[in-house]
DNA sequence: CATGAATGAGGGTTCATTCAT
DNA sequence: TATGAATGAACCCTCATTCAT
């Protein structure tokens, strides 16, 4: 029952373990791990559980409910990824070093926060339409704006070419950048540092020799 | 869905209903829309029924199962797909044409099946698990290899850069493209050809004006 | 998930089956039945889809939830009351009559309605913290309404006597009424109408003056 | 618990701690204020635990099942009743003042022990299911035995009037003076002497023929 | 072509209880 | 005495699918 079930109204019944118990970031990586490989919807906590080696009742001695494990996931990834540009944004003056940074430590945070990333890829839009993950779209929107003052600024300094429409132009990083993490394999040949700066080569100086 | 979660294995009663037929296709194009905004697996078969304005049990006239419209939306997609392919690969022998030619028809194709390339996007590592869909997988093997090729041609010929790792700058392409339909509004200012145009400029000669 | 599971904001899943569906009713009695008898938080919906020949889930073609069952079965025996005490109120204009005809009507409608009066006793309680549920006091609030008015003209026409205290006396004669329900036995020697005149002896006895 | 839910028949372990102490006084009164106010089946150990700043499971170094709490409270307050019928019987021997007394004494148990009260009326009836509890419905037959035979005695005096059926009459107040728990205030301004008299005041002049 | 009613498997969640520490 | 972590059974509910009409 919807409503009988849960809101007896008494008290908030925070997540029943503390926020920073070992046991709980386990459990979490577990989770993480398979909402990526599998799907957030899809992945069900017995699955999670079965990860774990316990039983599905007991994660909720945890946690508040599956949606409170995405959500402590992408609230952490979202954290680390907030503090990363504004230290690219504190670092660097000039546009190009900025945006070969931000470009260059999107791949690094792909690189550690791989599971989240890819989670944030796939279920953002799925997620959003629930009160409690608004927060994702005022991220993304954050970051947007970061990337366009940047690329707008760039513009403006004449070192980004004057034709581009700057949001088609951050689109087109954005998608290219963060969807690579679908195919990332981090023990892969590729790391993300080679692919990484093969990438900034594309997009500073396209696929052309100049010779074509 | 008899094989992702029934697998009743009683083999493929064929549809109900011709193939051609005219209710076929608007239920057809109604699901896909769904599938495309919401996802396959949280669609459910109500929703899609709702929108026809009849039951969910009608459905089953029609298709034989949920997983059977996907498969009939992915399929119809992904033969377009393959002989705009060929054709472009007839008609252009010159690398750098080929691949603009290949990066504007995609867009095209885009704005035609916007569903279905949504759905192949979302869905598609989802759906591959399943036998019945491994199509998807050789189909997406097919494309990754007429890439390569022309790619592989252009660096050899000297018209793309050589420090340029193929299946890399191969995977950036894709992305790139491809996952502008997640974004791309067909009754927006940016239509289908203004963005291909801009993703071509900086494909091939980066975003710097070269006075960074 | 308590979020992410219904709340998709899609149309409004008004109960599946138009509401005066013949199925419909007969599962509604059926379940009442078990909520008056064994309770509604611990009668499970297995156990009315059991009495019912059916599959629990099944139940959900009917109905939204177990929660919607019973509001609709105290809903429908409120209505009644209240259709029930405006009749005697515009009947009757003696206090006295209003009086014993308010008693005599109750132990009809508690004949009648015994499994929803029996709920309403013993969970109304319990519903009523749940938003859903409000309009049961609400109902509580005119039906007291109703019988301290009456109360409170015998008292001031002197039919009534002066030294009680109508609050008490009120909940006296509600309780004392309604509760019975708990014990009354429709196919027992005691039938509602002897029970009532037993009932309203022992009340008017005790709160008359004598020259009413 | 052991008996409602599990039934593991493993036999009833003797209570951890001695029946006597302190705290499990303490923890039996919080307890007893959560059933009543909020339902036996409703409330949670971890409720109870949460009350009294412990875990949900350190309530099982003090109580063997949430079952065995109930068990207690009911005890205790059924033993205080019996041995306060026993005493008005011993110390009154006119019908009369022997059910006025008794309705006193009943105001007067219901104010002292008054969650124990509340949750022998709400509960008795689910939790006389099950064997453990088979004294509840003893102690029931035996408060009705005592009402009737005072009522009888006094019909048969002809101080109560010959046309009441006594078991009918019996259930009247019993429901009419048990029932009252449920809205009465200790700390409002009717308590329960003034209840009581109100009470006994509406009862005696209903009953009585009138030369009692 | 469609409805109405059902199936049956599974999903998220709750909760009394256990037990090693 | 209490904690922390887990068990395991049950619960409400969802949904693709079936099928007689």
């Amino acid at each position: 029952m919807a409503e009988t079930k849960r809101s007896t109204g008494r008290g908030q019944r925070t997540a029943p373990a503390e926020a920073g118990s070992q046991r709980r970031s386990e459990l979490l990586a577990l989770a993480a791990d398979l909402f990526a490989e599998r799907g957030f919807v899809v992945t069900t906590v017995r699955e999670i559980a079965d990860a774990a080696g316990i039983l599905s009742g007991s994660l909720y001695y945890h946690f508040d409910s599956k949606e409170s494990m995405v959500d402590e996931i992408l609230r952490e990834f979202l954290d680390f990824q907030q503090r990363l540009y504004d230290e690219v944004l504190r670092e660097q003056t000039d546009p190009r070093a900025t945006l070969t940074e931000l470009v260059r430590r999107s791949f690094r945070a792909m690189h550690q926060y791989r599971s989240a990333v890819t989670i944030y890829q796939n279920e953002a839009k799925y997620l959003q339409q629930f009160e409690r993950f608004g927060y994702l779209r005022r991220a993304a929107n954050d970051f947007e704006r970061t990337w366009i003052k940047v690329l707008q600024q760039g513009q403006d300094a004449g070192v980004f070419r004057a034709d581009l429409n700057v949001k088609i132009a951050y689109r087109f990083i954005r998608d290219t950048v963060w969807t690579s993490v679908h195919w990332y394999n981090p023990r892969g040949r590729l790391n993300a540092e080679v692919i990484a700066e093969q990438y900034i080569a594309i997009l500073c100086g396209g696929i052309m020799t100049g010779q074509g």
